[in-house]
DNA sequence: TTGAGTGCAAATCCTTTGCAGGCGG
DNA sequence: CCGCCTGCAAAGGATTTGCACTCAA
């Protein structure tokens, strides 16, 4: 399936749910189809908008995030940091988790059917109907500089 | 140990690392142990403050709170909110997790052996150092109330 | 046509910072 | 006494909102 055709198909799905379907919120999506599985900040896609020719403004930037979010089309995503990031839900894949380097503060992602499966029985051991799961493992990977520490987590 | 001997070692600590001990230090810390285990935002302790007979202001609230951060005495929790939470850190007790309930905002904090196994396992697989590992759980527990509904999952 | 969506600027929330004075060691 | 800490108020970054206008349906 390609960029369009997904990107069309999600679009599809906002009409039916009765939301409008503008050229900024048609942009968006392509975005995140097009930046493949990078985690994107609002001020991230705001950046891109502003290199491409369709200009979006912050306002509506962080409206439509809001709003795909609200949607299932996005994922909110709460690395200890001062911003969130968003990334595109993929319904067929099961939950990914993320590494996150305190050093160079970037991120892996990883699959791992044991993680979710103890997730599960953990939600369901105390009785609660889960929604979505996020392990978070922060580490320092081999080559880091030290000079890019962050602060907030020693 | 009560509360006043580990307030006491975690003065000593912080003399002994070269900052000052001061009244504001004392009353921050002491209040992180009164909480027994509750995580609580920059400004629950302001507030907290504010009942008591020691007045702190927010400005130092936040700086006592990020020199504990850095001093490894306070853990900074992410929960997917605009605000973080921290706690203290237990550093006999293994890292613990925890169950966000999306319709009532309440945590609930568990510990699992097997995540923490799991976590230093992926950690190696993929050859970084382990820091901290943090396994969250969105979910809606059985009561809640619809109406306080958090926006920002869905 | 019409009200949901947009852009702009102002507002808000949380957090940090500059500066002058205070106090711990 | 020295310089780290504090309080205050102002600044800052990220996000939200009020309002008038625009355009998708």
């Amino acid at each position: 399936m390609t960029i369009d055709d997904k990107t069309e198909e999600m679009l599809k799905n906002l009409r039916e749910q009765g939301y409008r379907v503008t050229p900024q919120r048609e942009t968006v999506i392509r975005i995140f189809h097009e930046a493949g599985d990078k985690h994107l900040s609002a001020e991230d896609v705001f950046d891109i908008l502003k290199e491409g020719s369709e200009q979006i403004s912050l306002a509506t930037t962080y409206r439509t995030l809001k709003m795909l979010v609200k949607m299932n089309i996005l994922r909110e995503l709460d690395f200890a940091e001062t911003h969130k990031h968003y990334e595109l839900v993929d319904t067929d894949a099961p939950p990914h988790h993320h590494i996150i380097c305190l050093n160079c503060n970037k991120t892996i992602e990883f699959e791992d059917d044991l993680v979710n499966e103890l997730g599960k029985r953990i939600a369901e051991k105390h009785g609660v109907e889960i929604v979505d799961m996020q392990f978070q493992i922060f580490a320092n990977c081999p080559h880091g500089d030290d000079d890019e520490k962050r602060t907030h987590r020693q």
